[in-house]
RNA sequence: GGGCAGUUAGCUCAGCGGUAGAGCGGCUCGUUUACACCGAGUUGGUCGGGGGUUCGAUUCCCUCACUGCCCACCA
C-alpha cells in the first residue's frame, strides 16, 4: 500500500498497468484450463483496416467489447478476445497508389507493374500496420495479443483459398459476363453493397428521333444519361401504351453517332413490361451495355449491346468521333450540343435523381459488361433461420428485421476485383486446346470438379497448388474481395481447418460487437459462412452499436475535420476518462452524439474517485476489517442497501447490454450516494472519540469501496487498479482472487438474504436514512431562504414527534454544517416568528435573533401551504370520482388515500406555524 | 416507392399505465476533515399535433407532421 498523491496521473499509472497486465499474461487465452466450472467466454475483434488509425468508432466499438471480455475474467470465465486486422484491399492499395503519385514515384500503378507495386503495399503495411493495434493497446483492450491475426497471413490466405476451391467445387462459384457495379477511378468491379445511392440535380435530356418507316414522324424520348445513345440499340414503349402501339415493330433513327451512314443507325422500337408511361415521354432508349435495367430488357429482346466506354469511364471509338477519348461527363454535354446542332433537342429539364457511388472512389459508379467471378450465397437458410428462432440474438432486436429482409433478397456476390492487393484468385486459364489435354497436364491426381469449361468456353482449373507444367496454364489475375476473407474471420483466426484447443474451446464464439453498417458486408456473410464451414453459428450474440456523430448530429468524417483523435483525448483526460465518457453517452442501438464535454464528464468522475479513496486512505486505520452488525448506524445500512441494489442493477443492465445504464447506476450511486451523503455522513463517526464506531465506519466503507473498484473495472479499468493497489485491497487475497490484478477479483454478487439477517439491513433502515436527509434538506432550504451562506455555522431546532439518537442528531447536526442541533421537548414552543421547516421527523426551527420579518416568513409559508392545498385538490378530485374508486384497483386507491392522508397532515402543521407567527 | 428509428427542461438523453428525471448549461452562495475536475441551493417542461382505448395516458392503439437512417433497375 502506497500513499495516493494528490492528483490522478492518467498517463504513467495506464502504462504500468498495461504492461503489467501483458506481462503477467492476464489476456492471454487458455483452452485447457476450459471446464465446466469455467466456461469460454469469447470475441473476435471487427479487425480494423491494417493500415488505419484509431477513430471514435472503434473507441465505442473496443470500450464494449473490453467491458463484455474483463467482466467476463471477472466472472471466472477462460476468455479469448482475439484481436487483428484486415488487408482492405480497395482502401489499401488507393491510398499506397495516392500516395507513390503524391511523391512523384508512378503516374499509375502499371508504371511499377504487379510484384513492384504489391512489394510496396507490404512495406506499407509493415510501417502502418501497427499503428492501430498499438491505439488499441492505449485504450486498454484486453486482447489475446499472442493471437494476433491478419487476413493475408499465410495461414489465413490458405483459408481463404480453400474456401473458394470448396465453392468452386460446389458449383456455387461461377464466372460470367455480367452487368455490374464498375468504378472507373479504381478501375475494378464491386458488389452491390460498396454501392451508395445519392440524391444528384441533374437534368432530362428531351430528344427527338425520327420513325425511319415513317419520315417527318418522331418520337421524344427523355433521358439523363444523353452520351450513350451511341450504345442505344432499340427504342422501348410500354406494350399498353396507347399513344404508341402503332409503332411498335417499327424503327427508329439513332442520332448518334451522327457520322455513320442512316441505315447503320437504325434501331427496333420494341415493346416491353417494364417501361412506365408516366415517366418522361412514355419512350425509353435502351442501352444494354449502360445500364442494368436495359440489360435486362436486352436479354429479353436479344439486343446487341454496344460497349462505348472504356474501363477509365472515357469513351471509346464507338461513340462516335465527337465522343471518342472523352470523360464520361464531358461528353455528356457534347453529346447534348451535337443533338441541338441536329435540331433534335427539344428541351431540357432539371431532374432529381438517384446516382449510385463507389463508396471508396466517391464517383459515380458506371454499370458495365464485364467478366466476373461471382458467388451464390451458401448455408442460406440456415442462417436465416438461426436468427429468426431467437438461436442467434441481436441487440436491439429490430436489425433482425433487417437481416432478414436482406437473405430474403439475396443477390450472387461478384467477388472478383480488378485489383492487386488481395487473395490472388486460385483459379489458371489453360492456354492449350481441349479439356483433355488440360487434364492430361496436369496429372490423374486432379478431381474431376475442379477443371471446368466456363461460360465463354475456356478451361479453368481451380485447386489449392497451381498446375505444374506453368507454361500451358496463366493465373486469373484477379483478387478477391475483401470480405470473401472477412467472412471466414471467426474461424481462419482460430486455426481452421485443423481442430485445434482454441477453436475446440472457443468457437463458436459468444459475442460480436459492431457497427449496423456492416451486417450485409460482414455480419450475415459470417452467419453462412459459418453454419457452411461448422455447421453451426459462428457467435450466440451481435451488439449492434450506434454510430458517432459530432454535436450537430452529422457522420464523423475527414473532410468535415469534425472528428477528434481519441489519442489526443486520452493524452489530455486519460483513457479511464474517455471510456466512461463515451459508454456513459452511448444507449443501446441510438446513435451518439459526441460531444467532449462527455469525456471531461469522466474525467471529473475519475478524479471523483480518486479523491474519494485519498479520503479513505487519509483516515488511517487497517484496511478491510470486519464490520460489527451492533455497530452500524442507519447511513451505514442505508449505504449497504443501495450498494446491493446498484450491484444488481449494473449487472442485470450489462446481461441486457445496456452499457449506458450500467455506467449510469454506477455515477449516480457513487458520486450522489457514496459521496454526497455517505462520506459527508460518516465524518460524525470518523471525528468521534468513540474508536469502536469509528473503525466500524471504516469497514464499511472499505467493504463499499472494494465492491465499487471491482464494479468500475470494467469500465475504467486503469484508475480502479491503481486504487485497488494504492488502498491496499488486494493484500492476503490470493492471486486469482485479485491478489496480484484487480483483473482477476470476483464479480461483485448480490449481498443475499444471508448477509441482510447477518447485519440486520431492513427496509426500515433506508426510510429511517431518507427521513434524515429530509431533516438536511429542510434545514438547507432554510439557509437559502433566509440567504445565510453554507459556511455559517447556525443553530436548529427540531421538534420531533419520536426519539431521536445522540448519534443520528450529530450526523444531521453535521450535515447542516451546525453550530448545534438542539431537540425540543413536546412541550417547547418556538419563539413568535421563528423560520421553520416541515420534516418526516417534525418542524425544524432556524431561531434567529430579531431579524426575522415575520410577514415575509407568513408569505414564505403561505407558497409551501398553496403548493401543497394544489396537490391536494388533484388527489381529491381523483378520490371523489366513483369511477376511479370503483375502476382502479384497490391498492391503488389505497395509495392515493394515504397520499391525501399525508397531505393534509403536513397542510395541517403548516398552518399551526403559520398561526403561531401571527 | 417500401421499411426502421426518433420527436420529453436551453442542449444531450433516461423514464414507457398511477405525484415529470439525470448530466451539461444558467443563476445564487460557498475553501466547512478527500475533491473548485468541488460543495450547497436554485432556475427550467400544457412529455411534436390530432383522435381513440382506459377510472386514469408522457407511457398502449390509430393518424398526421417533421428529422434521420436503411432498402428499391422509373430511364
Amino acid at each position: 500500500m502506497s500513499e495516493l498523491s494528490k492528483n490522478y496521473e492518467p498517463q504513467s499509472v495506464e502504462e504500468k498497468w498495461y504492461a503489467q497486465w501483458q506481462s503477467a499474461e492476464r489476456f492471454h487465452a487458455r483452452p485447457e484450463r476450459v471446464c465446466e466450472k469455467r466456461p469460454a467466454y469469447s470475441i473476435v475483434i471487427p479487425p480494423p483496416n491494417v493500415t488505419g488509425v484509431l477513430t471514435l468508432g472503434h473507441v465505442l466499438n473496443n470500450t464494449i467489447q473490453d467491458i463484455l471480455a474483463r467482466r467476463a475474467r471477472m466472472q471466472g470465465r477462460e476468455v479469448l478476445w482475439l484481436p487483428g486486422t484486415d488487408h482492405a484491399g480497395i482502401a489499401t492499395q488507393t491510398v499506397v497508389e495516392r500516395t507513390l503519385k503524391k511523391q512523384g514515384a508512378i503516374r499509375h500503378r502499371d508504371d511499377l507493374g504487379r510484384e513492384k507495386f504489391l512489394e510496396k503495399v507490404w512495406e506499407w503495411k509493415e510501417k502502418h500496420g501497427g499503428i492501430i493495434i498499438q491505439q488499441l493497446r492505449k485504450l486498454g483492450a484486453s486482447c489475446d495479443w499472442s493471437r494476433e491475426r491478419f487476413t493475408m497471413d499465410p495461414e489465413y490466405s490458405e483459408c481463404v483459398q480453400r474456401v473458394f476451391v470448396d465453392l468452386f467445387s460446389k458449383g456455387l462459384i461461377y464466372r460470367g459476363k455480367r452487368m455490374v457495379n464498375w468504378c472507373p477511378v479504381s478501375r475494378t468491379a464491386l458488389s452491390d453493397e460498396e454501392v451508395v445511392m445519392k440524391e444528384q440535380n441533374g437534368s432530362l435530356t428531351h430528344f427527338k428521333v425520327e420513325v425511319a418507316e415513317r419520315p417527318g414522324t418522331f418520337l421524344t424520348i427523355a433521358t439523363t444519361r444523353p452520351e450513350t445513345i451511341p450504345g442505344d440499340s432499340a427504342i422501348a414503349v410500354n406494350p399498353n401504351d396507347p399513344r404508341y402501339t402503332d409503332f411498335i415493330g417499327l424503327h427508329a433513327v439513332r442520332p448518334l453517332p451522327s457520322e455513320l451512314p442512316r441505315e447503320q443507325r437504325l434501331i427496333p422500337i420494341i415493346a416491353d413490361a417494364h417501361v412506365e408511361f408516366g415517366f418522361g415521354t412514355g419512350v425509353l432508349k435502351v442501352t444494354p451495355a449502360h445500364d442494368k435495367a436495359d440489360f435486362e430488357i436486352g436479354l429479353r429482346h436479344q439486343l446487341p449491346a454496344i460497349d462505348i466506354m472504356h474501363p477509365d469511364g472515357t469513351m471509346n471509338a464507338l461513340a462516335g468521333v465527337d465522343l471518342a477519348g472523352k470523360d464520361r461527363f464531358e461528353a455528356r454535354s457534347l453529346a447534348i450540343e451535337k443533338l441541338r446542332a441536329l435540331g433534335l433537342l427539344e428541351k431540357e429539364e432539371p431532374h432529381r435523381n438517384n446516382v449510385g457511388f463507389s463508396e471508396r472512389a466517391d464517383v459515380p459508379i458506371e454499370p458495365r459488361l464485364s467478366q466476373q467471378w461471382f458467388l451464390k450465397y451458401p448455408s442460406v437458410q440456415a442462417s436465416r433461420e438461426v436468427v429468426r428462432s431467437g438461436q442467434m440474438r441481436f441487440h436491439p432486436e429490430r436489425w433482425a428485421k433487417v437481416y432478414d429482409h436482406w437473405m430474403e433478397n439475396l443477390q450472387d456476390w461478384c467477388i472478383s476485383r480488378q485489383l492487386w492487393w488481395g487473395h490472388r484468385i486460385p483459379v489458371w486459364y489453360f492456354r492449350g486446346t481441349g479439356l483433355d489435354a488440360a487434364r492430361a497436364s496436369l496429372g490423374a491426381s486432379i478431381p474431376d470438379h475442379a477443371l471446368r469449361v466456363l461460360e465463354d468456353g475456356s478451361i479453368a482449373y481451380c485447386g489449392l497448388q497451381a498446375p505444374a507444367e506453368t507454361s500451358l496454364w496463366e493465373q486469373d489475375s484477379d483478387v478477391l474481395d475483401t470480405w470473401f476473407s472477412s467472412w471466414l474471420w471467426p474461424f481462419a483466426t482460430m486455426g481452421w481447418p485443423e481442430s485445434t484447443p482454441t477453436l475446440k474451446a472457443f468457437y463458436p464464439t459468444t459475442d460480436l460487437v459492431t457497427g449496423p453498417d456492416i451486417i450485409f458486408f460482414w455480419v450475415a456473410r459470417m452467419i453462412m459462412a459459418g453454419f457452411e464451414y461448422l455447421g453451426e453459428l459462428p457467435f450466440k450474440n451481435v451488439y449492434f452499436t450506434g454510430i458517432i456523430r459530432d454535436k450537430q448530429g452529422r457522420k464523423m468524417s475527414k473532410s468535415l475535420g469534425n472528428s477528434p483523435d481519441p489519442l489526443d483525448l486520452i493524452s489530455k483526460f486519460g483513457a479511464d476518462a474517455l471510456r466512461f465518457g463515451v459508454m456513459r453517452s452511448a444507449p443501446l442501438g441510438q446513435d451518439v452524439l459526441f460531444d467532449e464535454k462527455n469525456v471531461e464528464l469522466g474525467r471529473n468522475f475519475c478524479t471523483k474517485l480518486w479523491n474519494a479513496c485519498r479520503f479513505r486512505q487519509m483516515q488511517g486505520g487497517s484496511v478491510e476489517g470486519e464490520i460489527q452488525s451492533t455497530l452500524l448506524s442507519t447511513e451505514d445500512k442505508w449505504i449497504l442497501l443501495r450498494l446491493d441494489k446498484t450491484i444488481e442493477e449494473v449487472s442485470k443492465s450489462l446481461d441486457e447490454y445496456r452499457f449506458s445504464d450500467a455506467a449510469q447506476a454506477l455515477y449516480r450511486f457513487f458520486w450522489s450516494e457514496y459521496c454526497d451523503w455517505y462520506v459527508e455522513a460518516s465524518k460524525a463517526a470518523l471525528s468521534g472519540t468513540d474508536t469502536a464506531r469509528r473503525d466500524n465506519t471504516l469497514a464499511v466503507m472499505d467493504f463499499v469501496l472494494a465492491h465499487t473498484l471491482r464494479l468500475f473495472h470494467p469500465f475504467i479499468p486503469f484508475i480502479t487498479e491503481e486504487l485497488w493497489h494504492g488502498l491496499g485491497f488486494h493484500e492476503d487475497l490470493p492471486p486469482d482472487q485479485g491478489g496480484d490484478t484487480l483483473m482477476s477479483a470476483p464479480w461483485p454478487r448480490n449481498l443475499g438474504p444471508d448477509f441482510h439477517a447477518h447485519y440486520g439491513l431492513l427496509p426500515e433502515d433506508e426510510t429511517r436514512a431518507n427521513a434524515k436527509f429530509d431533516v438536511v434538506l429542510a434545514g438547507r432550504g432554510l439557509r437559502r431562504d433566509f440567504q445565510l451562506p453554507s459556511n455559517k455555522k447556525l443553530s436548529f431546532v427540531l421538534k420531533p414527534q419520536s426519539p431521536l439518537s445522540e448519534e443520528e442528531v450529530q450526523v444531521i447536526q453535521l450535515l447542516l454544517n451546525a453550530e448545534q442541533l438542539q431537540v425540543a421537548t413536546a412541550d417547547w414552543i418556538a419563539p413568535k416568528g421563528t423560520p421553520s421547516a416541515l420534516t418526516p421527523f417534525g418542524p425544524l426551527f432556524l431561531p434567529l435573533e430579531g431579524v426575522v420579518d415575520m410577514a415575509a416568513e407568513r408569505e414564505r409559508i403561505g407558497k409551501e401551504i398553496a403548493k401543497i392545498e394544489q396537490e391536494l385538490v388533484k388527489v381529491r378530485a381523483k378520490l371523489s370520482s366513483e369511477t376511479f374508486v370503483q375502476g382502479a384497483p384497490a391498492q391503488v386507491v389505497a395509495e392515493h388515500r394515504q397520499r391525501e392522508s399525508d397531505w393534509l397532515q403536513k397542510l395541517g402543521e403548516l398552518q399551526r406555524l403559520r398561526e403561531a407567527l401571527s
